[in-house]
RNA sequence: GCACGGAUAGCUCAGCGGUAGAGCGUCUGUCUUACACACAGAUGGUCGGGGGUUCGAAUCCCUCUCCGUGCACCA
């Protein structure tokens, strides 16, 4: 056995055995080696941001995977932890803009444009990337680092975009305008998980506003929003509401922006609360999403006042335009004192979402997403629900089918560039949904006519006349020319309405200016066709907008066949265009309005909107289809990717034997804030392509908090450093100290004590191992039954007792229970007991006499303890190990443990080890080990407790006799031991023993010890601790006794409970009646 | 507003129908040859308040208060 040094040296040794097992390729999980004899275990981490470094929360997360991983090992399974990173989109941009703006780089994203930044994102992250990696190691983390995965990398991207195809095709995932939550600072949309709700100290301003047809009556309107005042469309009120019933249909004068006092409607509608605030409520669809719903009731226009980066914009006035939302704020409270309309106003406290990211208060903002409905929802909710997949704790079950009961569909893209792009492809055209068209205008048509046959008979005669039929037109966007020829012009007529006639004259121009938007396939199939074009263009004939679709076929000769021609009313447009792509805000300033004036130029997105869901336009699939398509500028959300974490890491789409082998994972270890985020999303994406759940087991850590409980966070700068911890502590007492104070389901109230308290029981063991190495010899494996002390069988006991709660434990994902169990059992019992009791043997027959005494017995008392001690000591580590992996390796090598073992059972290394298993009723049986054991040694324990009491009352702390009147003989060996643990010098024995007066003295389960002064003590001291002693016992037997008085407690209380009362009873009296003796003979 | 979790010794928590527990802290001794990152001993609680069920309640039921969390949310 090589020698351990005095001081255990943690990073030296940590650093040395991680190493060590990654040269050695412990963590791999090999899929072949998988079988009916040997299960698979599997968990994947939940990645953590790829540029992030670790904290606490890291700490507890990934210790718990760890223990659970290495345990799983001891327990002869094949494990696979698999490792890997988030891109986290959006913060990661948010990081290295910020920082490439703050080193002066550039000033904003534009500088760089979209490849510029995501190269320097990538490079950003392969500096930085690897650090949260370094920091697991650090930890211990036993992840297959060889399957490190992260959620970018090309194959994973791939998996990301099969997805997307396959719920577009299954039709869960649509385009649509709707009101989302915008992240004014990050100029995104955000999902509904992505906003937090918080409470805000804000003002009510009220302000007043005249009945225009009844002058004289004002209305007092609540608003704690006044800046959007100028998008108001409308004032609400509740039809039931008698106050303001009558004035229904009426209008009021809009205050802002004082130059454009708009007349807007009173309206009725039921969703105004007429007993919150004044009961009259302005309606700003643009800007709040439930009067947007009211709006879209009452056919009101949404008119945005406000650019994407929350600045106000033209259409909020001039006194507004341009300000920032807060100030905007205050300002048109001011405009509206100025005007006489403000009332008054008043601290108000509302709450308010708040953009997760980036912190600031989000607006509502009407804009053109993606979104999912969710997939296999019934089967992920049932799974649940039904205790197919657990929760641990389970409340988080309740959270979770609440949640999925309420699914709202999620909104999936986002505006930034870091990300997985959407593979959804726009013919050209409407790629560029903000090119201008030219609008052909023409106030009257000169086809004229009755009816639709006289408007044709006018129209084919004028076509005829001006030549039309049979000439070639030159389009300036193609610069190719297109044909006219009779049969187009027939299909137009035959198919389409009124305008398509009467827009004949207009032709030439329109095939001028129109705009080739998409080109595609000839259907059917035609060997002569070469392809298909889509044009549009626009017109206006009195006063209306009309936008114009050409289909035009291209044959293999080059000529274009203008085939037919169709028109359609373009609505004029209530809302804003769907079409600016660009987040960026300072691009967008200027660009809006939202209502193309009759005289504006018309966008290419006005023409096409409608036409957008056809294939022709858009395309949902992986590859470009060519390079007339333009692919969608939006990302998905991070979590549209992290949702597919268990599979995709394992090679999906293929059937790879690691799928095979570890799919459905075993367990997931994560915080229960991100339930919705991810844990949910992984169940229903684990049904959906793998047709199974992702995990069997869910445990929910709590969240680290500091003594005051307050979150970590980096503002308080409350969170320490776990790298420096790791750095003074060791990462084994990190480790240990997280473990310990992280109950299951409840928040962890994290203390660097606890940390504290890991480093000094790692300094424990590693003590206790060297006693047992000072002792020396070899590994000691067998065990004599005959010659096992009363303590012997304690502590195997004991050790049974431990092995039995800390697997239960671990089984139940409690965690603390299992460290506190540890703890109990190796310092204490094991320790501050046993080690202390088995110097009785260790130290009298020392191995220095034992050799110098000739022929020492083949297998003496001295060797059995150390055996016993062996056993414990090997036990043991293997406890410890998946808790605090460095030192029980260390030490299992140091002390030898490994030897003799087979490689792969703890030869190489401790973490394939068995898993200790109780010594079960034969072994039992076999060392004569008994349950009643356990109370032989208890009862010494006892009195040698209450031996050190009388020394401590006495305050006696030298070496002194002691004498116990034993109430049965007792082995030399038990005397030897208890004089040890008493520290008795010396200890005798004698059941004859009077006491001189005043001698101080115990009751113990042995029998009366005594502790001669030699008349050194105070006599009255005595007595008084005594009487003391006598006074707690005397209410306790009363107490017992009038419960054994009581007939109605006699008569209904079970047996065993009456037995035990009486026994009681029996016992509190022997021990009066001594304690009296006592005093008596105190005098 | 709805739901869930918590309130037990100075601190962190266990106990969840039958004599109030652990660790840490505090106090007092001790450098006893594995360990002062230690050893020994002691101190410390009307188990958040009130009601009820029961022979018996920290434990079950009702109610209130406070703390935390999730969901919903009105200007």
């Amino acid at each position: 056995m090589p020698e351990l040094e005095k001081t255990y040296t943690p990073a030296e040794v940590e650093a040395r055995w991680y190493q060590r097992w990654l040269k050695d390729d412990c963590f791999k999980a090999r899929p072949e080696h998988v079988s009916e004899k040997r299960p698979a275990y599997s968990i994947v981490i939940p990645p953590p941001n790829v540029t992030g470094i670790l904290t606490l929360g890291h700490v507890l997360n990934n210790t718990i995977q760890d223990i659970l991983a290495r345990r799983a090992r001891m327990l002869g399974k094949e494990v696979l932890w698999l490792p890997g990173t988030d891109h986290a989109g959006i913060a990661t941009q948010n990081v290295v803009e910020k920082t490439l703006k703050k080193q002066g780089v550039i000033k904003h994203r534009d500088d760089l444009g979209r490849e510029g930044l995501v190269a320097k994102i990538w490079e950003w992250k392969e500096k930085h990337g690897g650090i949260i990696i370094e920091q697991l190691k650090k930890l211990g983390a036993s992840c297959d680092w060889s399957r490190e995965r992260f959620t970018f990398d090309d194959d994973y991207n791939a998996c990301v975009m099969r997805v997307f195809v396959d719920l577009y095709k299954k039709g869960l995932i649509y385009r649509g305008k709707r009101m989302v939550n915008w992240c004014p600072s990050s100029l995104t949309a955000l999902s509904d998980e992505e906003v937090v709700m918080k409470a805000q100290n804000a003002i009510m301003y009220h302000f007043k506003v005249e009945v225009v047809e009844e002058p004289g009556t004002w209305l007092t309107i609540a608003t704690t929003r006044p800046e959007v005042i100028p998008g108001d469309q409308a004032i609400a009120v509740n039809p039931k509401d008698e106050r303001y019933a009558h004035l229904i249909g009426k209008h009021v004068r809009r205050p802002l922006p004082v130059e454009d006092q708009a007349l807007i409607p009173i309206i009725a509608d039921e969703h105004v609360d007429f007993t919150f605030g004044t009961g009259v409520l302005k309606v700003t669809p643009a800007h709040d999403k439930a009067d947007f719903e009211i709006a879209q009731r009452h056919n009101l226009p949404a008119v945005d006042v406000m650019h994407p980066n929350g600045v106000l914009n033209e259409l909020a006035g001039k006194d507004l335009a341009g300000m920032e939302r807060f100030a905007a704020r205050k300002r048109a409270a001011e405009l509206l004192a100025e005007i006489g309309s403000l009332v008054k106003e008043e601290p108000y406290q509302n709450n308010l979402g708040y953009s997760e990211r980036a912190d600031v208060p989000i607006e509502s903002r009407l804009s053109e997403q993606w979104f999912l409905k969710y997939p296999s929802v019934k089967v992920s909710q049932a799974v649940v629900a039904n205790g197919e997949m657990k929760f641990h704790p389970d409340r988080w079950a309740k959270v979770y089918d609440h949640w999925m009961t309420g699914l709202q569909d999620w909104c999936i893209s986002r505006q930034v560039w870091w990300g997985h792009r959407i593979p959804v492809w726009y013919s050209k055209g409407l790629g560029e949904l903000n090119r201008e068209v030219i609008v052909i205008e023409c106030d009257r048509s000169p086809i004229e006519g009755q009816n639709i046959k006289e408007l044709r008979a006018s129209a084919w005669a004028w076509a005829e006349s001006h030549g039309i039929i049979g000439h070639e037109f030159h389009n300036d966007d193609t610069n190719a020319d297109i044909e006219v020829v009779k049969a187009s012009l027939r299909h137009a007529f035959d198919n389409y309405g009124v305008v398509n006639v009467l827009l004949i004259p207009l032709l030439p121009e329109l095939l001028k200016t129109a705009v080739l938007v998409a080109t595609v396939p000839h259907e059917p199939f035609s060997p002569e066709m070469k392809a298909v074009h889509r044009y549009f263009a626009a017109c206006r004939m009195g006063g209306k907008l009309y936008r114009v679709k050409f289909t035009v076929k291209e044959r293999r000769d080059g000529h274009r066949l203008y085939d037919h021609q169709s028109a359609e009313i373009v609505e004029e447009k209530k809302v804003e265009l769907g079409g600016d792509k660009s987040p960026a805000g300072r691009s967008d300033e200027g660009k809006l309005p939202t209502q193309p004036a009759p005289s504006s130029i018309v966008s290419l997105g006005h023409l096409v909107e409608e036409v957008k869901s056809t294939d022709d336009f858009v395309r949902c699939q992986l590859d470009s289809p060519g390079e007339t398509w333009t692919q969608d500028p939006d990302v998905l959300d991070t979590w549209f990717s992290s949702w597919l974490w268990p599979f995709a890491t394992m090679g999906w789409p293929e059937k790879t034997s690691t799928l095979k082998a570890f799919y459905p994972t075993t367990d997931l270890v994560t915080g229960p804030d991100i339930i919705f985020f991810w844990v949910a999303r992984m169940i229903m994406a684990g049904f959906e392509w793998m047709g199974e759940l992702p995990f069997k087991n869910v445990y929910f850590t709590g969240i680290i908090r500091d003594k005051q409980g307050r979150k970590m966070s980096k503002s308080l700068g409350n969170s320490p450093d776990p790298l420096e911890l790791i750095a003074s502590y060791s990462a084994d007492a990190l480790r240990f100290g997280i473990m310990r104070s992280a109950p299951l389901g409840q928040d962890i109230c994290f203390d660097e004590k606890n940390v504290e308290l890991g480093r000094n029981f790692c300094t424990k063991l590693w003590n206790a191992a060297r006693f047992r190495q000072m002792q020396g010899g070899e590994v000691e494996t067998e065990i004599s039954a005959a010659l096992l002390s009363s303590d012997d069988k304690w502590i195997l006991l004991r050790l049974n007792t431990a092995i039995a709660e800390v697997s239960t434990a671990l089984e139940e994902y409690r965690f603390s229970d299992a460290t506190a169990t540890l703890y109990r059992f190796f310092w204490s019992e094991y320790c501050d007991w046993y080690i202390e009791a088995s110097k009785a043997v260790l130290q009298s027959g020392s191995a220095v006499s034992a050799e110098a005494g000739g022929t020492p017995a083949p297998h003496s008392r001295r060797t059995n303890t150390l055996a016993v001690i062996d056993f414990v000591l090997g036990h043991t580590l293997r406890l410890f190990h998946p808790f605090m992996p460095f030192i029980t390796e260390e030490l299992w090598h140091g002390m030898g443990f490994n030897a003799d073992l087979p490689e792969n059972q703890g030869g190489k290394s401790i973490m394939f080890a068995p898993w200790p298993k109780p010594l079960d009723a034969d072994e039992l049986a076999h060392f004569g080990i008994l349950p009643e054991d356990e109370k032989a040694a208890n009862d010494k324990y006892e009195t040698v407790v209450l031996g050190r009491g009388l020394k401590s009352t006495f305050n006696i702390n030298k070496k002194v006799r002691f004498v116990l009147k034993p109430n049965q003989e007792l082995p030399s060996h038990e005397i030897e031991v208890i004089r040890i643990l008493l520290n008795a010098e010396p200890l005798e024995v004698d059941a004859a023993f009077t006491p001189t007066k005043g001698t101080p003295s115990a009751l113990t389960p042995l029998g009366t010890i005594f502790l001669p002064l030699d008349g050194l003590i105070d006599v009255e001291a005595e007595r008084a601790r005594v009487s003391k002693e006598l006074a707690k016992v005397a209410s306790e037997l009363e107490k017992v006794r009038a419960k054994l008085a009581d007939e109605n407690f006699t008569s209904k209380v079970p047996q065993k409970v009456l037995d035990e009362h009486q026994q009681r009873e029996t016992d509190w009296q022997e021990k009066a009646a001594k304690l009296k003796e006592m005093l008596a003979a105190l005098g």
